[in-house]
DNA sequence: CTTGAGGCCTGGTCGC
DNA sequence: TGCGACCAGGCCTCAA
C-alpha cells in the first residue's frame, strides 16, 4: 500500500536512474490502466525523456521534455521496478519480486534506449499512467491539499483546517484535500502516536492534542521517509532487502496484541469509514 | 455540508 | 481437497 513514504521513496530512487534517458519503446499489456488512447500514450513517450519526477500525495508525476507529464498513481498494490543490467530498483506493494519480469502484473513496460526497462506491475489493477498538458496537470495537482513535510503544513495552518471540520478525526487525515499523502497504515500510527482515538470528534479536540497530532504527522512521515516506507523494498539482489519501516509499526497489524506503550489493553481493531483502524483503548484517548 | 455504500480487482485466509 | 465468504484499502461515484 504505497503512500506518501513509500512513493517518495520510488522517486527519489528512480531519479538517480532514468532521467534524461529517451524512451525506445512502450507496451502496454493492460489498455485499461492507461488512461489515454494506447496510440497516443505510446507516441508522446517514444523518443521522449524523463526529465524530472515530482510527487504530490501519493501520486508520481514525471515531467517529460516535451513539456506534457505523465502521471502515475499506484493505488494499493502498485509497483515500479526498474531492471538495468544487474541493478534492481523497486518500489510499491511488496508483493514478491522473486523471479523473472515481465510477469503476468506487469501491464506497461518502457524500455530505455540503453536496454533498461522499467515495469508498471499492479496485481490489482488500480493503479493508473495517464499523460497529461500542463494545464490538466496543475488542476489535479491543485485538488491536493498541503504536503505533511511542507511549510504550508502549519501549526496554525492545521488548526484551520480543523476548526472547519467536524466529523471523525481519521477520515480527516486521509482526506487528500485536507492532508496530501497519508493512507491507512500511517494514519493509525499518527493516532496511537498523539495518544488519540481514531474515533474522536474533531470538534472535541483540545489545543494540546492538536499540537500533538500535528507533531506525530510530521514525526511519522519523517521517520517513514527515512526508513524508506513500509512495504518498499530497495534490492540490490532478490535476496538483500533494505529500508523497512515495518518493525516501527506500533498498530498496524498488531490487533489483539498488548499495546506496545502502556502495556495495559489489547490493540483494538474497527472499521471506520470503511477501513480497518486499529488503536489502543487504553492509552489512546 | 457530511457520511456511507458500492465498485474496481486479485490473492490469501478461514470455516465447512 | 475444494469451495464460498470475506478481507486487504486508495479513491472515485452516487445516494442519503
Amino acid at each position: 500500500m504505497p503512500e506518501l513514504p513509500e512513493v517518495e521513496t520510488i522517486r527519489i530512487g528512480l531519479s538517480n536512474k532514468i532521467l534524461h534517458k529517451p524512451i525506445r519503446q512502450i507496451k502496454i499489456l493492460k489498455p485499461k490502466l492507461v488512461k489515454n488512447k494506447p496510440k497516443n500514450f505510446q507516441d508522446i513517450l517514444r523518443n521522449n525523456q524523463i526529465i524530472n519526477i515530482d510527487r504530490r500525495g501519493k501520486l508520481l508525476i514525471f515531467n517529460l521534455a516535451d513539456e506534457n507529464f505523465l502521471l502515475i498513481h499506484l493505488k494499493m498494490t502498485g509497483q515500479l521496478i526498474y531492471i538495468s543490467q544487474n541493478q534492481i530498483i523497486a518500489g510499491g506493494h511488496n508483493f514478491p519480486l522473486a523471479g523473472q519480469l515481465p510477469n503476468q502484473y506487469s501491464h506497461v513496460i518502457f524500455s530505455f534506449i540503453d536496454n533498461s526497462h522499467l515495469f508498471f506491475n499492479d496485481l490489482r489493477q488500480f493503479g493508473y499512467l495517464k499523460i497529461v498538458g500542463h494545464l490538466e496537470k496543475e488542476k489535479i495537482v491543485a485538488k491536493y491539499g498541503p504536503e505533511p513535510l511542507g511549510k504550508n503544513f502549519s501549526l496554525d495552518k492545521f488548526k484551520e483546517i480543523l476548526s472547519k471540520r467536524k466529523g471523525v478525526l481519521k477520515p480527516l487525515l486521509l482526506n487528500q484535500q485536507i492532508i496530501a499523502g497519508i493512507g491507512n497504515i500511517y494514519a493509525d500510527e499518527i493516532c496511537f502516536r498523539a495518544k488519540i482515538k481514531p474515533n474522536r470528534k474533531i470538534n472535541t479536540l483540545t489545543n494540546q492534542e492538536i499540537i500533538n497530532l500535528h507533531k506525530a504527522t510530521q514525526y511519522i512521515m519523517m521517520k517513514a521517509i527515512h526508513k524508506k516506507g513500509t512495504t518498499f523494498s530497495d534490492y540490490r539482489d532478490s535476496d538483500n532487502q533494505r529500508g523497512n519501516f515495518v518493525q516501527y509499526l506500533k498498530v498496524y497489524g498488531r490487533e489483539n496484541k498488548k499495546c506496545l506503550r502502556c502495556r495495559m489493553a489489547n490493540i483494538k481493531k474497527i472499521s471506520l469509514g470503511g477501513r480497518g483502524t486499529r488503536f489502543c483503548p487504553y492509552c489512546q484517548k
